[in-house]
RNA sequence: GAUCCCGUAGCUCAAUGGAUAGAGCAACUGCCUUCUAAGCAGUAGGUUGCAGGUUCGAGUCCUGCCGGGAUCGCCA
């Protein structure tokens, strides 16, 4: 289904093709200034020069060929403006059809980009052994609401966790552990099959950065380290079979992060997972003539000529023969290709990690791995800071746990519903669902509201706030409406199919009509806050509707049963938008 | 040093090359005896870091400078 503006395209393009005029100008948008037009088209200017001619006579051309056109009356107002601008005023009657059309959409306004292609999305990143934190936050929720938007517009997306679990932390745990329990059947090459070491995260939570500390000061603990990494990787059983506990038991605190904050993915696949894949890639790139030695390393040069900066090559293994994430990062491209055959793979890591995956990138393209067909993105993120405007860290100075964000998130949630007296009567069952629905809404989207590549300042107490620019804002607005077309249907009334526009209800009726196009252009760029910004404008659009004119007690049933219909949509729409963002409306708050 | 990103209201952030640069927070003024005030209406707040250039038109593109951040081979 099409927004109004892309309805309107179709008109002007016709204009500007009678008139000889380049077509690819006739774009029309919503105007910059709503109080002289609903909608613009700026293609008079650029036109001009080639077609020698004033601008403004052009624009005075395409309007009377539109006017010739518009057998249908689409049109209400049409004018020229300042240089040149085409200005679009709307008849009622076109919005209220495009209205209908739109309650009867049964993909809700959302756009179709797409006809079921794969597309891999790889987000999260969380590491084995080490707690989540408000770091993982971003990459998590981008990625997942990226993933949603996808699904919707017509791809077969795929999340994959693409966990951090064969590096060299995995050595230092491993090595760890054998400092301290030498005596494990896993060290002792003695039968470990039905042993239970009882690991759990509290304790793989001291024991890592205690093992990291200890190889940065002592370059022999180091040593041990190294080994022990090469040799989990060359499969020693001992290792692996302690590896594959504690990554398990990381998973299941992961999951526990992860669904409280809504948070799907559809693989759980980690760096380790393609191990097997990697001796043939590298035997292949070493055929091809592209691994080479060099001090010791096993390297694949991806610099290019015209490089504006020098691209160091890729190492594939290291002089201890074991490998580092970017050779498993290619493997796992190599997997992806074989087992998914995706259109697009996009990844949403750091933007720290841009010359990273441009090395991948220029790896796999230069092996045959991905060809030039397959778009490879890194869809990097800003780094989260304090408000000191560096790296964000706790007071104490340590990093923040995302379960501790989101249990004050909750807390908040239940102090502010006793505050208000809101949700009293509700089993405290439901009362505790809401508050924690409230809480994940307002971290959401307080982080998915900023741009994704800049870097953005972490504020708890904006983190966790609920008025204003606000994920419980949007909630309050969905709620609210539902609330009111209960009780609409509780006394007999009943949305209509037409709509009638007068002054109160045109602006929220425009807004409503631009949904495909803000969606499309919130994935070109891979950019959910611009869902954001639009789902913000939406629920403020209805609040002053909504403020402005008394529904229920409103004695012209026709335009009564129009309003409800609007209300239906405008709910409809914003449970739409929030579902792409990952957000769940409750029942009532 | 090289490369990349960022610099917009007191603070946090928006603005496919389009008209008079917008929101939220904080401040101030009003509005709960009709549908949820987590709300609405309004006031105030700006030389878009600086200087040039391209363009009919620049916060946006180009060049230079200033300031901040990141990255630059065996961590991820």
């Amino acid at each position: 289904m099409d927004s109004l503006a892309a309805k309107l395209t179709t008109l002007t393009e016709q204009a500007f093709s009678a008139l000889g005029l380049p077509v690819e100008h006739a774009r029309v948008a919503v105007s910059g200034q709503a109080e002289s037009a609903q909608f613009q088209c700026n293609g008079a200017m650029p036109s001009a020069k080639a077609a020698k001619k004033n601008p403004r006579q052009i624009a005075e051309e395409v309007i009377a060929k539109l006017q010739e056109l518009d057998s249908e009356g689409v049109f209400a107002l049409l004018s020229v403006g300042g240089p040149g601008f085409i200005n679009i005023t709307v008849a009622d009657g076109f919005i209220g059809s495009h209205l209908t059309d739109l309650a009867g959409d049964q993909k809700e306004g959302v756009p179709k980009l797409a006809k079921g292609e794969t597309v891999i999305i790889d987000y999260g990143g969380p590491n084995v052994a080490k707690a989540m934190h408000v770091g993982h936050l971003r990459s998590s929720i981008i990625g997942d609401a990226l993933r949603r938007m996808m699904l919707a517009t017509g791809y077969k997306a795929i999340g994959d966790v693409h966990l951090g679990d064969w590096g060299t932390p995995m050595g230092q745990i491993i090595s760890e552990y054998e400092l301290r329990h030498p005596e494990w059947p896993y060290f002792t090459g003695g039968d470990f099959s039905s042993f239970d070491p009882q690991i759990t995260m509290v304790q793989l939570e001291e024991i890592y950065p205690f093992a990291s500390k200890a190889c940065k000061d002592d370059p022999e603990r180091a040593e041990k380290a190294r080994k022990a990494t090469a040799e989990l990787q060359n499969g020693h059983p001992g290792y692996r079979a302690l590896w594959t506990t504690f990554v398990e038991v990381s998973i299941a605190g992961m999951k526990n992060n992860f669904d409280a904050l809504g948070v799907h993915f559809d693989l759980w696949k980690g760096e380790g997972s393609v191990h097997h894949l990697i001796s043939l890639m590298v035997e292949r790139l070493k055929d091809q003539g592209f691994a080479r030695e060099d001090d010791g390393a096993l390297v694949i040069d991806v610099a290019l000529e015209g490089d504006k900066k020098e691209i160091p090559p890729l190492i594939l293994y290291k002089r201890d023969g074991a490998v580092m994430y970017g050779t498993t990062d290619l493997a796992t491209l190599v997997d992806r290709m074989n087992e998914n055959h995706p259109s697009k793979i996009i990844y949403v890591v750091d933007q720290r990690q841009s010359l990273h995956f441009e090395q991948v990138f220029r790896a796999a393209r230069k092996g045959g791995i991905v060809p030039e067909s397959v778009e490879l993105t890194h869809a990097g993120f800003g780094t989260m800071n304090g408000p000191d405007g560096k790296p964000f860290k706790t007071r104490a100075g340590g990093v923040m746990k995302l379960e501790d964000l989101i249990g004050m998130g909750v807390e908040k949630a239940r102090e502010r519903l006793r505050e208000a007296k809101l949700a009293e009567d509700m089993p405290p069952k439901e009362k505790e669902d809401v508050a924690h629905k409230v809480a994940i809404a307002a971290i959401k989207f307080a982080d998915l509201q900023n741009n994704r590549v800049a870097d953005y300042v972490f504020d708890l107490d904006r983190m966790t706030a609920f008025e204003g620019k606000t994920g419980p804002y949007l909630l309050y607005q969905a709620v609210r409406i539902n609330s009111l077309l209960k009780k609409a249907a509780e006394q007999g009334m009943k949305p209509g199919t037409e709509f009638s526009l007068q002054d109160e209800e045109r602006p929220l009726a425009l807004l409503l009509s631009e949904m495909p196009d803000q969606i499309a252009q919130a994935l070109k760029n891979y950019s959910p806050h611009i869902v954001c910004d639009y789902a913000y404008r939406v629920a403020q659009e209805f609040s002053s509707f909504y403020g402005n004119c008394h529904i229920l007690s409103e004695t012209d049933e026709v335009l009564r049963n129009s309003r409800l219909a609007l209300c239906a949509l405008t709910a409809r729409h914003l449970r739409t938008l929030l579902a792409l963002l990952g957000i769940e409306v409750p029942e009532r708050m």
